[in-house]
This record gives structure tokens, sequence and C-alpha cells, in this order.
RNA sequence: GGGAUCUUAGCUCAGCUGGGAGAGCAUCUGCCUUACAAGCAGAGGGUCACAGGUUCGAGCCCUGUAGGUCCCACCA
């Protein structure tokens, strides 16, 4: 049965076809095997209110060459994928949907809500997992996992009491980040900042005694009801009078003292600082130095609370208005000017965030940073490209306690319960509580983990710790984690301390970073920029290969790339030209039954492209295993475009198109032709899994498949130098004919007899050798080889090589300034590298210092020029006679 | 203010441990040659940001300068 593939490359008809056989064949999934090595990734989660975007294509496709690599070389390779609850961003989509219908989380209550929740996650969480698969990913389905599952929940339960017991995790009244529109509290990983235009407010507060007054200024007037003192530095000479002084608060008319503090810089305005200890970082700080009444002004949503009925209910802005207004009537406010200041938002929502001082969960960072450093400073856990490890110690390094608990209700209920009676607290793995000291029922905690909290246990809770399980001893630590570099504060930090604490072990052993894609102008892909490329209208267009294809090549780790439509298309090209060669060698394989020849009948270029691909494989398997992607995919792309195609497939055609002449010539072609191809593909499976499959499978019927296949291993017998240079030389004079002619301007159909006139009788020996291989790429009616002139026309056209005079009698189409012009441009060419050569050997301190291979080398070369140098003179000299 | 990173062909980017500057796209010329016009053959195009230094030798290592991007930072 002859085997066949279609006329045109059609990716959507297949890649469907395909990924669902892998499924059903089980090929992604992975098991403990003891006589294998593990190698592990587990995926980033992606939030279940996601919808895939060019990140996670990117994201996915880099772990799934790796997980395909490491499979065919022979690893028990396991992908373990999985989903995260998101609480705030899920929460948020949930509370909108329902306010479309008219309800408030509050009037449905928290059980009916967590309820919506569910259903919500039932319909649309799968989403995204469906559209990983569209891009070929190879992960365990079977191992799917959920971050509020109950294997992460059990995790999540055990690691927060541990820490608590341990005394690292705390609930205290802090100043944290608060998001008045998310209503809820939010890390300092979670806001970001951003240079809003703003104004200086100068203020006036007089002492209470009428003696005197004191001039500020401040970005946030508002907060002035809040103002508990004013502060200046100890040192400073202009204020030293006035220590011990009260001031009287403009508007609110309350007595504030005036404190000492160094936090006060002299040299910044006026310096003098008002103290507003509820709603700034840095105030809260000094008032705790000065033990200072804390005032808090506002409400959840960042409204002026009932304690200034005037003010009360105005949002933020509003009161700053009325404020500086009543101010200015009031005669406090001096001047007014423009500044620019660095405001903190909320990176789910943008609103401007509020300091606000409340009662919260905190992980106490600084026991837990120090290991997570010392375990990337000895090199536990390597980062791909290293420089990412200064950023990773620069967050470790300046970390402050994390605030966990969140004012949500979908997530990890913190397990703290508290005894209404008395006031004891108890934290628990157990669901409920009934106070220790009196026997009533507590009340659980209502606030929620942070959705990293449970993230950062994502590398051994899907393992199924903390019990101790086959997987987790085989799979953990894993392999490699991929990630883009914005996730290194967020997630990478967070599980490696968790991972250390909890398992005593790192996660992972390298962290593949990776950078954005962004659009054809560089600016980050947005929803409100409208800029976003969807994956899967790519696919769609031009198949998940030439995707995939697209976002490794060209690209260097950890690095940014843009995406345009043109470079989709070029991948699209290659994968079209991948599977027209193999239609070409399919055709000519037909049914021929093809045998392993004996190494020495095959002919010079089969032992080249042989050697060729060999060298590719040892090349490729260690780009891959030193994360160099795009390096690898790069050489795969040459190798099988340039070398293959364009030239062994072009040189093996005459044995082909005279099989029936001779049949072990052609069978020698055939199993050349199919050991190279079969070897390409599978070094391009991992980066374009269902092209290749589709190819291998056709070709190769009796095997499965070639993810299951094993990856091309170097072999040292086949490594042929000799052969390589055999090729180059027959590269050299098929080049030298096609430059001449087309400079000449020769037709493509005329064709001239071709005299190649070797420099020695060796080269003789080598052309007469090789010429029945390349002979029909000379455009020749008949190829001579020979040592003399003989018979050559005096006006033939010539070509030179390093070891040959080609000449070509086309006198009639001799144009001899053309070709005198042609004939300088090449001993220009050469008198630049004889220069450039004889500069070197001619150095002294070259030759003394310069490695002795590197000093042969360069001596070769200038033989090979020079030769070659004295025969373009030749002929120019012919030339001018 | 601190840190990271980048500056290579018209555009977008590669360039591994220092040893004759590459790719894709774009441009120009000629080809529908029996796998592929999503193709074939050929060509043009770069003082590798600038200035020093180390070295026999620097796009690559060191120092500085300029410009861009990103991250961090409590200057009210």
């Amino acid at each position: 049965m002859a085997k066949e593939l279609d006329k045109n490359y059609n990716p959507a008809g297949i890649e469907q076809r395909i990924y669902e056989k892998w499924v059903s064949r089980k090929y992604f999934h992975a098991e403990v095997d003891r006589d294998k090595k593990p190698f592990t990734i587990v995926m980033p989660p992606p939030n279940i209110t996601g919808q895939l975007h060019m990140g996670h294509a990117l994201d996915n496709t880099l772990q799934d060459i790796l997980v395909r690599f490491k499979r065919m070389q022979g690893y028990e390779a396991l992908w373990l994928p999985g989903t995260d609850h998101a609480s705030i961003a899920t929460e948020a989509k949930v509370v909108e949907k329902l306010r479309n219908e008219g309800i408030s989380k509050e009037e449905l209550g928290r059980e009916k809500f967590l309820e919506r929740v569910w259903d919500w996650k039932k319909q649309y969480g799968g989403r995204i997992v469906g559209q990983l698969k569209k891009i070929g990913s190879s992960c365990d389905w079977d191992r799917e996992r959920f971050t509020m599952d109950e294997g992460c929940n059990r995790a999540v339960k055990e690691v927060f009491v541990k820490l608590y017991n341990k005394e690292l995790i705390y609930r205290g009244e802090r100043i944290i980040n608060w998001c008045p529109k998310c209503l809820t509290s939010i890390s300092d990983a979670e806001v970001e900042y951003e240079d809003q235009a703003g104004h200086f407010w100068h203020l006036r507060y007089k002492t209470t005694d009428g003696t005197g007054y004191i001039d500020l200024a401040t970005t946030r007037p508002e907060t002035l009801l809040g103002d508990t003192a004013v502060a200046v530095n100890p040192n400073d000479s202009r204020y030293k009078h006035m220590a011990g002084k009260t001031l009287d608060l403009p508007l609110v008319h309350r007595q504030i003292p005036i404190i000492e503090d160094e936090y006060v810089d002299m040299e910044f305005g006026t310096g003098v600082v008002k103290i507003t200890p509820a709603h700034d970082p840095n105030d809260f700080e000094v008032g705790l130095r000065h033990n200072l009444e804390i005032i808090n002004v506002l409400t959840d949503d960042a409204k002026i609370t009932e304690d200034y009925p005037k003010y009360a209910g105005m949002d933020r802005y509003e009161a700053r208005k009325a404020i500086v207004a009543d101010l200015e009537a009031e005669g406090a406010l001096i001047k007014t000017e423009d500044h620019p200041h660095n405001v903190g938002t909320c990176y789910r929502c943008g609103t401007t965030v509020e300091p606000r001082v409340s009662k919260q969960w905190f992980v106490s960072m600084k026991a837990l940073a120090k290991p997570a450093i010392d375990a990337v400073k000895n090199g536990d856990t390597k980062f791909v490209p290293p420089h990412f490890e200064k950023t990773y110690f620069h967050w470790l390094e300046n970390i402050r306690d994390w605030c966990i608990s969140r004012q949500l209700w979908w997530g990890h209920q913190i397990p703290a319960f508290y005894c209404d009676g008395c006031g004891e607290m108890v934290v628990t793995k157990e669901d409920n509580a009934t106070c220790p000291k009196c026997g009533k029922p507590m009340r659980q905690d209502p606030d929620t983990l942070d959705t990293w909290f449970s993230s950062a246990l994502w590398p051994f809770s899907t393992l199924g710790w903390p019990e101790k399980t086959e997987e987790m001893d085989y799979f953990y630590p894993t392999s490699t984690l991929v990630t883009g570099y914005d996730i290194i504060p967020f997630w990478v930090m967070r599980m490696m301390f968790s991972g250390i604490e909890q398992t005593g072990k790192v996660p992972f052993d390298t962290v593949f970073i990776h950078g954005l894609v962004r659009d054809s102008q560089g600016r980050k892909m947005s929803k409100s920029l409208g800029n976003g490329i969807d994956p899967l209208e790519v696919i769609d267009k031009y198949g998940a290969d030439a995707l995939r294809f697209t976002l490794v090549t060209g690209n260097a780790p950890g690095n940014d790339m843009r995406f345009y439509w043109e470079r989709v298309e070029a991948s699209r090209n290659f994968a079209n030209k991948v599977w027209n060669a193999s239609r070409f060698i399919l055709m000519h394989l037909g049914d021929n039954k093809i045998t392993e020849p004996a190494y020495n009948d095959l002919y010079a270029v089969d032992k080249w492209i042989i050697s060729a691909v060999n060298t590719l494989a040892r090349e490729v398997t260690e780009n891959m295993e030193k994360y160099e992607l795009g390096i690898a995919v790069q050489k795969i792309y040459d190798f099988i475009w340039t070398e293959f195609c364009d030239w062994y497939i072009e040189l093996v055609k005459p044995r082909l198109f005279n099989k029936e002449n001779d049949s072990k010539a052609a069978n020698a072609a055939f199993w050349t032709l199919e050991t190279v191809l079969v070897a390409s593909l599978k070094l391009l499976h991992p980066f374009m899994p269902f092209i290749t499959e589709e190819i291998f499978c056709t070709i190769k019927p009796e095997e499965e498949s070639i993810m299951v296949s094993l990856w091309p291993e170097y072999k040292d017998e086949w490594n042929n130098k000799e052969a390589e240079q055999d090729v180059s030389v027959m590269k050299a004079v098929i080049k030298a004919v096609r430059n001449t002619r087309t400079s000449m301007e020769v037709a493509p159909s005329r064709k001239a007899k071709v005299y190649i006139v070797a420099d020695s009788g060796e080269a003789a020996d080598t052309y007469s050798r090789l010429s029945g291989s390349f002979a029909h790429m000379l455009y020749a009616s008949e190829v001579a080889v020979q040592t003399d002139k003989a018979g050559i026309e005096e006006n033939a056209v010539s070509a030179v090589t390093s070891n040959a005079t080609i000449y070509m009698p086309l006198s009639d189409l001799v144009d001899f300034e053309k070709e005198k012009e042609r004939l300088m441009k090449e001993k220009k060419r050469l008198e630049g590298e004889l220069k450039r050569v004889n500069g070197m050997l001619g150095n002294e301190k070259f030759m003394g210092k310069a490695p002795a291979s590197k000093i042969e080398e360069e001596k070769s070369k200038l033989a090979k020029y020079q030769a070659m140098m004295d025969k373009v003179e030749e002929e120019l000299l012919k030339l001018q006679n």
C-alpha cells in the first residue's frame, strides 16, 4: 500500500484528531516508575476566570517543549496541570453577575453566594483548560488539580496551623493596603505604583498658645481629619523652640502635639510633616513610636466616616475638594502647587489603594526568607537566565510581612475560631471548634486567604502532600518551573520558602523565566488597549504548530518578544516546507522495500547528510538541556530547509529518478532520506508536535507515535569529516557555476558543457569520484574533469574554487566588461581575506600566543585563498589579452 | 534615589565558554526546473550606541558616557 500525504498541509484537519489519539492512548499520563528517572513540571495554574492569551500560549508552549523532549529521552515525564481559584478576580466576576440580577452578595449570604461561585466555576472554570489543549499541551489530565480541591484545602490548613504554631503566622492590627473597590486588604506585592498628577497644598497650623504657627505641605489634605501630631526632625534648630507645644488642627480644632522624629527629612519642604497614623504607613510607624492616637476617618469604601458630619459620606476626592475650600475659607491654606506623585493602585481593579489600619493575619517573613535566599545562593535552585536571581534576592532581602487575610468569601477560609463568650481563639485543622475555656461553640474567622497562599504550596500540594505519597517521593522536588519574570515576587519566591519550610527541599531544580509577548509596536497586550492577539485565532488561521514555532523562534530566555503575523506566516511556511519535503520523499519511497545499506554502500552525499543530522542531534540536545530553545529550533530550521531540502534532496534526485536502473544506489538514497527525515522530525517534534506526528505515522505506520519514540542519539560512527569535506567541494563548484551564470544572465534552459580543471591529480580524482553526484546541478550538457585546459575554447566563461577552475563555453554570451567586473570583485574580496590572514600570521605576538590549532586553521585558509587568487589573476590576465 | 536590562542590516531579533558579523520579514534581479510560487536561484544592505581599557585577538570581558525599557523605593 503506497503511503501518501494530502497535497497541502492543512493543520485544522489533523490537530484535533491527533490530540484525541494522544489522550486516548494515555501518552500524557505519568506514573511512578522506579526504573526511569522522573522529570516534573507543575503548570502555573491559570485563573478560572481567565481566557487563553499569548502569555499562556508562550508559557505552556515552553513547558510542552521541555516535557516532550524529556519524555522522548526516556524520562518519566509528568506535566501536572490545574487551575487557580483566583479569589478576588472570581469573586468580583460573580458579584458583578449578581448585581446585574439585582442581588448583592450580602443579601444572598455566604453559603448561597459560594454555591453561586461554584456554579460559575463549573460553567466557565474549564474553559481555559480546553484552550490549553488546542496548543498541544501534553499534560497529564488525569492528575488535573484545583487550588480549592480537597487535597489543596488540606495542605492549606496544614500549613496555616503549622506556621501559626511556630509563630510564623500571627494576627495583628497593622497598616495594610486596602482596596476600596474590592473591599479587601491586599498584599504589598499586589499594589502597583504609578505616577499621577497631584498637588501640594501648603497649610498653616497655629499653636494653641497663640504665639506662632508652623507651615507644612500635604498631598492628601482630607487626611487632616485624622492628624494626631505634627512632626519635625529633632536636629532641626528651626523648630527647637516649638517642641512640646501643641497645635490647633484646622477645621477640626483638635489639639495635637509637635513631636520630634528622625523620620522627618529636614531638607524637604519646610521640614514639617503632619502625622496621620491611620492613613499612611510611615505615619503609622511614627505613631507607634510616639504612642499617638490612631483616628480612622474613612469607611471601607473610602468615604468620610460619620464622625465628621460635615463631610460624612463624601468619597476621598469630594472630601478633598470640600476640605481644601474650607481650609482656604479659614485662612489655613497658604498656597497650592502642582506636584506629581506616586500612587499605589490595586493590581486587579486599578483603584487607588488606601493605607488603612486594620486587624489582619500576616506571615512573618524574615525567618522564612533566609533559607529561600540561601537555596539559590548555593545553587540548589538555579534561574535561567541567571540574572533573575538578583530580582529574586532583591525581593526577599527587602521583604516585609505578608498580609494573607482577605475580606472575601471565595477562597480558603482562615482556620481560626473565636469564642464570643470569653474571647478565646483557636487555630485548628478541624472544621468546627468548641471553646477549650468555656465550652461554647466557636465562630470561624470570616476572612479567606490570599490566593497566592495556596499557589505557594502548588508544587507539593498537587503531589499529595501532606500525605507521604509515592508521587511526592518520586516526582518531588520538581525539575523545572516555567514562568514569566513578572510572577517572581508573587509566586516563585513564595513557592521557594514554602517548599523549603514544609518539605525541607527546594520545590524545583530550575526556574526557567520567559518574557512578555507584546504587540507589534512593543506595547503590552491589554484588554483596555484592545491590542491583544487571540492565540486561538492564530491557531485557526495557521495551526498550533505555527503558533508554537513563532513563540520560540528568535527569542532568548527572559526577553520580551513582539508578535507579528508575518512571523506566524514564516512559521507556517516552514511547516509547509517540512510537509512537502516529506510528501516528496514518500512519493518516491512508494512501495519500495528499504533495507539498511552497508555504510560503505552509501554515497558521499548520504554520508554527509547522515553526519550532519548526527551533529545536529547532538547540538540540539545540548542546547535544549541548557534551555536555549531559540537556538535549538533555529538549527533545526536551517538544517531541514537548507541542508536537507535545498542541498541533499536536490543532490539525490538522479538516483530517485533512476531507481529502476540502479536499485542499490536508490536504496541507499531511500534509506538516507527516510533516516534523516525521521531524525529531523523527532528533533522538531517538541516544537511542532502535530505535523511531525502526522508525517511520522504515515512514513512509519508500524510505529505508534512519534511522541513516544526515542530521541535521536549521537552516534560516533556516523560522524564523517571526509564526506563533509566532499560536499563542501561540491557546493563550492555548484555555487560558483550558479553565480557565474546568473551574473552572465544565462537562461536556465541553456545548457553548456562544463569543464572542471583541477589544480592537481588528487583534486581531479576527487572531482571524478564525486561528479556523478552533482553534475546534474551544473546546468551541464556534459561534465569533463581534467587537469589541463585541453579542448576548452579560449573565451569560455570561468569560475574559481579553491582547488579548481570551472570553464563553460558560452562565448556567444560573454560580455568582457561584465566578466572583468565580476573577476575584479572576486579579487577584491580575496585581497581582503588575504590581508586579514597575513596580518594574523605575520604578527609575532599572535604566533607566539595563539593556540596551535588556531594557527593551523589560519595557515590552511591562507593556502586556499592564495590558490584562488592565483587563478582569478590568471583569468583576468587572459581577459586583458 | 537604588537596581536590572537593552542599544547589532530598512524593520523585528539571534549571536553558546572572546578567534573570519547571522536569521526572518522587507528590497532588487531572474525562474511556474516533474515536493513546495507558502517555492527555487542570485544580489544589495551593518565603523555591532559612544569613549577608553584588558588581550596576540573584543559584538562578546572591565570602566565610563548617552539614550530606551522594566522593577523596586516612605521624600510628606
